[in-house]
DNA sequence: ATGTTC
């Protein structure tokens, strides 16, 4: 019987293939020398030839979940355990130390691992892509200023300063891209994306992104607060009396939906050469290498971008109604942030620490364009990750929502009745029901939970007054195309291709 | 989410 066999060799952690001659020559040698013991063999082996280091698999045992939500109807509790079994799934990825669900935690789609919205993990030296979702940088702005005229004309004013929709134009001559001067578009990630970045300024684009127009009374207990917690600056721009709030959602349009697909592709291909069998939703980059901190450059540059977005909307509305900005807050929901070796990924998940000074950080958390957005403190509840939700979550899906709602008059009158208090425009002209109060959770349950976790400190409401959103086309994306002549196809195609070919020519992630 | 769709 042989000292070791080549199995035990690959049992060990040394690669099948050409190089196993040699190592069971070693092995041969340590025998000649009269060494009979197959585990000291095996110590010798390792000292005089080191095994490549051992390949990532998914874990056995997901890493440790924190709950900070507690469902109370059916249709929640299996929302719950739908999301729970997709964080479960996530949380077996070797690098990700554990994970949480937020208040308004929703599943989203059926793919293995996907993190559900209203999560957040913890992930040691990596990042994964499909963790902060391809809407990078989904965020919250808001503007405090003084108010100029009637609701109705604010937001008249609002409709010309911002676009929504699925078309993609440069708004006007006056709107610039104040970040596409900087010198980032060498980076991998970010080649060839300067233009749509330029085009794309002051959009706002689809779905759930909206403009909201609303008021706030800032009083002294609120000023307090701020001055007690280190936010001494932002209370001194403000005297006690009521303002007019600006607040926008949106992400990072086309711009971040290109950063991350590449993320994707660098993802994947990291974990195909150091792991196996890791689903594409749990790939990770490791931060430490030139791919890692290129990645995290481009994040940092999309954050820039779309901080600038929101601006770019709130100074041209300013400027239209002739009044000026008193102040400014706003966060990320969609990102990775870093603290030590740790990089949080949140997918709809409001960060909640402290910032480098101790400061309880703020954080803008609406609920559905008819509810206050909540103005909010950071707990630094370190069990939960230190987040808190990001909105009050969906409670049907699209699909859902319409069978609902089947026919055009049950579902006008369902719209009408739940925004009546509150100017709401369309811009692509019809209403989205799927947008609406009706299609979101209830708003009471998930400010409770904020609450009962421990997760944010409400300091301020937000009150509604109007709202503009997306709205619907009429036309879905697969409708569009089927509208294309054979030659528009042809053409899209075309382009398509040349793009792939230059993404692959590109593309040494 | 996305001038989409490896």
């Amino acid at each position: 019987m042989k000292l070791l066999c080549s199995q035990d060799l690959i049992d060990a952690g040394y690669e099948p293939g050409l190089q196993m001659k040699a190592l069971l020559d070693k092995v041969a040698e340590y025998e000649s020398r009269g060494i009979a013991d197959p585990k000291y063999a095996l110590k010798l082996l390792k000292r005089d030839v080191a095994p490549p280091p051992p390949k990532g698999v998914m874990r056995e045992n997901p890493a440790p979940l924190a709950q900070a939500i507690v469902p109370e109807t059916k249709e929640e509790k299996e929302n719950v355990e739908a999301v729970k079994r997709q964080m479960h799934q996530l949380l077996k990825t070797p690098v990700i130390a554990r994970g949480v669900i937020l208040p308004d935690a929703c599943p989203s789609g059926k793919e293995q691992a996907v993190i559900p919205v209203g999560g957040a993990i913890a992930v040691e030296n990596a990042i994964i892509p499909s963790a902060h979702s391809a809407d990078i940088c989904c965020s919250m702005f808001a503007t405090f200023y003084d108010e100029r005229s009637s609701v109705a004309k604010e937001l008249d004013a609002l409709m010309s300063s911002t676009r929504f929709g699925p078309e993609h134009r440069h708004l006007d001559d006056l709107v610039r891209d104040p970040v596409n001067d900087e010198n980032v578009w060498q980076n991998r990630f970010l080649t060839g994306l300067r233009d749509r970045a330029r085009t794309q300024i002051a959009d706002q684009g689809d779905g759930n992104h909206f403009a909201y127009l609303g008021e706030v009374d800032v009083d002294e207990p609120f000023l307090a607060m701020l001055r007690l917690t280190g936010h001494g600056d932002l209370a001194d721009r403000f005297t006690p009396r009521r303002y007019r709030v600006l607040v926008t959602h949106h992400g990072s349009r086309s711009l971040g939906a290109h950063v991350f697909k590449r993320g994707q592709i660098a993802a994947e291909k990291h974990v195909a050469r150091t792991a196996q069998h890791i689903p594409p939703a749990a790939a990770w980059i490791d931060a430490n290498s030139d791919t890692g901190r290129d990645y995290w450059h481009a994040l940092q540059y999309v954050a820039r971008w779309t901080k600038a977005n929101h601006r770019a909307i709130h100074q041209r509305f300013l400027e239209r109604i002739g009044s000026a900005s008193v102040a400014e807050i706003g966060n990320e929901h969609n990102f990775v942030w870093q603290r030590g070796d740790t990089f949080y990924h949140g997918k709809g998940a409001t960060p909640a620490w402290k910032d480098e000074q101790g400061r309880p950080q703020l954080g803008l958390i609406p609920l559905n364009m008819a509810e206050p957005i909540l103005l909010v403190l950071g707990g630094d509840r370190d069990e939960f990750l230190s987040f808190a939700p990001h909105g009050a979550g969906r409670n049907l899906s699209r699909t859902a929502m319409r069978k609902k709602f089947p026919d055009q008059a049950s579902r006008r009158h369902a719209i009408e009745r739940s925004t009546k208090d509150i100017d709401v425009r369309w811009y692509c002209g019809k209403p989205d029901l799927s947008e609406t109060p009706l299609a979101y959770k209830n708003a009471a349950q998930v400010r409770a939970q904020i609450g009962e976790f421990g997760l944010a400190e409400i300091i301020a409401e937000i009150r509604p007054l109007g709202c503009i959103m997306a709205g619907d086309s009429g036309r879905s994306w697969r409708d569009r195309e089927e509208e294309l002549t054979p030659k528009q196809k042809r053409q899209i195609q075309h382009r398509a291709e040349r793009r792939r070919v230059k993404q692959d020519l590109m593309d040494d992630f």
